[in-house]
DNA sequence: TCTGCTTACACGTTTGAACCGC
DNA sequence: AGCGGTTCAAACGTGTAAGCAG
């Protein structure tokens, strides 16, 4: 999952030496990962230039408890999602229509943000269009390397996002799993769950402070390759500016292209004259049938047929950048520059929740908000054919004004979010539910300023070469105490299959059927569809970085599974254990007491329920929402249908994950050992708790599947600084390496 | 045989270079 | 030479349907 993850900073206190344990767990309970003197060793042998900022820059403060995202056309988005939203996939990539148009608010005008567009599945079903409706009919594939779309003004001050909207429509959508455009490759008939993510970047070099994440449930989908839904089609030629030679005025409409087929099997071939196709169906010629010379003649000779109707709510934004100014170069994202960056988003969503108190949560959680949502949501889903949408349960779901779809809903919930260590101390369902989605408006909230990772150095600009995984630079992380026999085998494994990819990941994790509720998940009926490989270490699909062992402790319970499953492999029992949920993932493990028992009648589920979709999936916080949209699966595929929440109820609120208390400040990650590990790169869902302390485990917010890499999908744009840019141009080693599959960073120039 | 994916196709939209006039 | 407006063709986006593969 995206997870934008943060690494910590690169602080290398006494507290980083606890962080090569999963920091969030009590030490008893688990072993380090690594050896502290190990790790220590890597942050000392860390450059200067690696080490944060100085903390408490006054000027990093953000308002980020007031940031707000509005999804602009989200009257257009209920109108798909009451049928059943169709997304067209294609192997060279597909936009989407409707397009994720976003007004934001609340951001300081004068510090920069990325503003990234990732999507993530929203369970492990694989749909069938049956009967009209969308039912769940299996497992659901194989994770694909996740992809984030970077909005081509990125970095911005915060005054430019706020002046306009901001448009992701440039963004394309692939079942290619091998696509090198940087497109977001999702598979066919799949759910997924769009997700926006606000990152503070105090300059090129310096990311987090702040991450802001948003989750517009009426923006969920299906993927196809065709549509199955007629009322999908027409809805997409009613409204897309792009189709409407398919409405009934147009020249490839029905009628149009029935005549055109008459007339070619009358004359037996298109050049034809079109004066002659008379006999055929003289009145069908129309001359916007003709593309051939003649027809252009005779084209000439006859009126123009009227206009389509432009009435459709598509409006494609002004691009603040022609893309024809900027050139489809390949632009190379340095893995080190992702990593840097996403170790400081990381850094800053502890940070924000780590100044959360524990009772201001509480009190969030047990506030009034509670019933004003519980109250409204009932509404929901009355017309959609959509299957259940995981995220919104109708009994939590706040039901926004319906009417207002002007003024979609934004409530920020980093205070929620921030509550975790409640959450996790409260097993009280409804309460986990009304944190989650019943804040009206977003209560102040403590967290983070603004956390620089990386401080400027120069070299990062000039030195790409010692972000590659392969360079040398990595022996200086090289910790032989850290290195396990685990580690060895995941090395082994990763180069044994060039394909790094999730299908491993999903396929074994079927093997523990117990570890559905946690980070292992897969369902036990997936087996069927995914039929699971081999060893234990497949579970993970990312391959590890062997030598940087290091490295993956730091994130404690938050870090991405594919980098912590492997360690967890290595304990005893892991795999059949149910304690080991506490170990690895407590918080998932808690989660999942604390919802109710999914009524999902698959077998599977039953006996270790996936926790059925709370409203808290809709949290973005990387983890919660992951969860939830991931326990999706754990939801009747019969009880799917009909079920998802009706977009017109819509305007749920988005999520911020900034403010998830999991999030500690006190971890670190080192981005240096990121760059030269791509795999190890923390995932943007945030997933993963981090900091809370041993006695109050996170709140597990586990997705179902292994993980969710980032992938940073954008090309050098013009707009950029030149040392933004410069980051841009750095190497790739993400398909050629079997474990560089983590960064794919995008070559060619989206908007 | 069925289902799903790929591809070619036709049409409309977008984009930007070329052209023209001031 | 510079600027602004218009024209036009290529690129791109779109849904459809045929063909193919499993």
């Amino acid at each position: 999952m995206l997870s934008m993850e943060m690494y910590p900073s690169l602080t290398l206190g006494p507290q980083r030496i606890g962080d090569c344990f999963y920091r969030d767990r009590p030490a008893p309970a688990h072993m380090p990962m690594f050896p502290p003197a190990a790790c220590d060793m890597a942050a000392k042998a860390l450059p200067q230039r690696m080490l944060p900022p100085p903390p408490n820059d006054p000027t990093t403060k953000t308002p980020k408890d007031q940031v707000k995202m509005e999804l602009e056309n989200a009257s257009l988005w209920k109108q798909f999602t009451t049928v059943g939203t169709e997304m067209i996939i294609t192997k060279k990539g597909r936009r989407m229509f409707p397009g994720l148009r976003l007004k934001l608010s609340g951001l300081n005008p004068s510090l920069r943000y990325l503003v990234l567009l990732d999507i993530v599945p929203l369970d492990n079903s694989r749909y069938r269009f049956q009967g009209g409706a969308w039912q769940a009919v299996g497992g659901a594939e194989a994770r694909l390397p996740d992809r984030v779309f970077i909005h081509p003004d990125s970095p911005a001050t915060g005054a430019h996002w706020q002046s306009r909207t901001i448009s992701f429509h440039h963004a394309k959508l692939t079942n290619n799993t091998l696509d090198s455009q940087g497109h977001i490759i999702l598979h066919s008939l799949h759910r997924y769950q769009p997700r926006i993510h606000v990152i503070e970047a105090r300059d090129v070099l310096r990311w987090g402070g702040g991450q802001h994440s948003f989750v517009f449930p009426e923006t969920q989908f299906l993927t196809v390759t065709a549509y199955q839904n007629n009322k999908i089609t027409e809805l997409k030629i009613n409204s897309n500016p792009f189709a409407k030679g398919f409405r009934e005025d147009g020249m490839n409409s029905k009628k149009q292209r029935d005549a055109r087929q008459k007339r070619k099997i009358c004359d037996g071939t298109e050049t034809l004259d079109i004066v002659n196709c008379d006999p055929c169906d003289s009145t069908d010629l129309q001359p916007q049938q003709m593309t051939s010379a003649t027809d252009l003649q005779a084209l000439a000779l006859a009126s123009l047929p009227p206009m389509p109707n432009p009435s459709c709510g598509f409006r494609p934004e002004e691009a603040p950048y022609q893309a024809s100014l900027i050139q489809e170069q390949p632009l190379d994202l340095g893995q080190a520059f992702i990593a840097s960056h996403m170790s400081d988003i990381g850094i800053s969503m502890a940070n924000g929740m780590q100044d959360m108190p524990g009772s201001e949560v509480a009190n969030l959680i047990e506030g009034s908000d509670t019933q004003a949502y519980t109250s409204n949501f009932p509404a929901v889903q009355a017309n959609s054919s959509f299957p259940l949408a995981p995220l919104p349960q109708s009994s939590f779901l706040p039901v926004p004004d319906s009417s207002d779809t002007s003024n979609p809903q934004t409530i920020d919930y980093t205070p929620i979010l921030s509550s975790s260590p409640t959450l996790s101390s409260s097993s009280n369902t409804p309460l986990l539910q009304q944190t989650t989605f019943t804040f009206p408006t977003p209560p102040p909230s403590n967290s983070s300023s603004p956390q620089p990772l990386l401080s400027s150095s120069p070299s990062y600009h000039t030195m790409p070469e010692t972000i590659s995984p392969h360079t040398p630079a990595d022996a200086s992380f090289h910790a032989p105490p850290c290195q396990s026999g685990l580690q060895d085998q995941i090395s082994a494994h990763s180069l044994l299959n060039d394909q790094p990819l999730q299908g491993d990941s999903i396929s074994s994790a079927s093997h523990s059927p117990i570890d559905q509720t946690s980070a292992v998940f897969i369902y036990p009926n997936n087996l069927p569809v995914n039929p699971a490989p081999v060893t234990a270490l497949s579970n993970y699909n990312l391959p590890l970085a062997p030598s940087l062992p290091c490295s993956l402790p730091t994130h404690g319970t938050s870090f991405p599974f594919p980098s912590v499953s492997p360690h967890m492999q290595s304990f005893p029992n892991m795999s059949s254990n149910p304690s080991h949920h506490a170990f690895n993932f407590q918080n998932l493990s808690h989660q999942t007491q604390a919802f109710p028992p999914s009524s999902f009648p698959h077998p599977s589920s039953l006996p270790h329920p996936h926790p059925s979709f709370q409203p808290s999936s809709c949290l973005a916080v990387p983890s919660s929402f992951q969860q939830s949209v991931s326990s999706a699966p754990s939801m009747p595929p019969t009880a799917y249908p009909q079920n998802l929440a009706n977009p017109s109820n819509s305007s749920y609120p988005q999520v911020d994950i900034s403010g998830i208390p999991q999030f500690n400040p006190a971890a670190h990650y080192r981005p240096e050992m990121v760059r030269h590990h791509p795999s190890l790169l923390p995932q943007l869902d945030p997933s993963l708790p981090s900091n809370l302390p041993s006695s109050n485990p996170p709140q597990s917010l586990y997705s179902a599947f292994p993980s969710y890499p980032l992938r940073l999908c954008q090309d050098p744009h013009p707009s950029l600084s030149l040392p933004f840019r410069h980051l841009y141009r750095q190497h790739q080693h993400v398909h050629a390496h079997p474990q560089g599959s983590y960064l794919d960073m995008s070559t060619r120039a989206v908007y």
